[in-house]
DNA sequence: CTCCAGGACAAGC
DNA sequence: GCTTGTCATGGA
């Protein structure tokens, strides 16, 4: 069975350098990451537009509930993902808009208190303290669960149980981490949009198992 | 028509 | 602690 590195290597082999997170800024990013939750990037691009230039911290937390939500529509649960959005705003200026500043913070605090915001749970903070924040926390998702048990591994269902056995796997690094859940988001997003496919998978042995239960689920 | 996409939360056990 | 219903659009 590929070890945790192996298979690092071999997604690294096949997709290379990912450059995530796509966003300008690191607001930007985490606006992107409340979006996307259980929503295609394609959809989080159109609301993202819509938004345009009044996508600030200052202008979504002033804004009305019904005229962002309004903007929000192609990503889904616009109304959810308004309040969450103007709540994350409210949090960002509280540090006046300084990302430097909340940089500062130690990791596993930092973490605390993104969980402490509505609308944030365990993988949108990871994923908001790699892509904005330099901190190394291993991100789990729907894919990662997925290929690591194809290959055999036994996922604990748990995902701060998941996430430690990963990390416990690798060293402690952003880059690493970065790149790692950018490339898993690669691979499945090759199998989502070319179906059925089956040629040049990174995961040889479970190619065919991989493929066929990506696609179905 | 059905299914699901880079989840989170409240309620119930 | 873990499980279930809910939130919602758009593309395949």
């Amino acid at each position: 069975m590929l070890s945790v590195p192996e298979i690092y290597q071999r997604l690294f082999e096949r997709y290379g350098q990912q450059h995530w997170w796509p966003a300008e800024s690191a607001y930007e990013m985490l606006v992107g990451a409340v979006l996307t939750q259980n929503t295609h990037w394609r959809n989080v691009e159109k609301a993202l537009g819509n938004l345009g230039n009044q996508l600030k911290p200052q202008v979504i937390s002033a804004m009305p509930h019904d005229q962002l939500a309004n903007l929000l529509r192609p990503s889904g649960y616009y109304n959810q993902k308004a309040e969450r959005l103007r709540l994350l705003s409210q949090w960002f200026i509280s540090y006046d808009c300084d990302v430097n500043a909340i940089r500062r913070i130690d990791g596993a605090l930092l973490r605390h208190t993104l969980l402490s915001l509505k609308g944030v749970g365990r993988e949108t903070a990871d994923c908001m303290l790699v892509y904005a924040f330099d901190k190394p926390f291993f991100i789990i998702d729907t894919y990662t669960r997925r290929l690591f048990s194809r290959i055999g591994y036994d996922v604990p269902e748990s995902y701060e149980h998941f996430r430690l056995l990963i990390e416990q796997q690798l060293p402690p690094s952003v880059e690493l981490y970065n790149e790692y859940h950018a490339l898993i988001v690669a691979l499945g997003k090759e199998h989502c949009a070319a179906k059925p496919c089956c040629s040049g998978c990174p995961l040889e042995r479970d190619c065919h198992k991989t493929h066929l239960n990506t696609l179905n689920g």
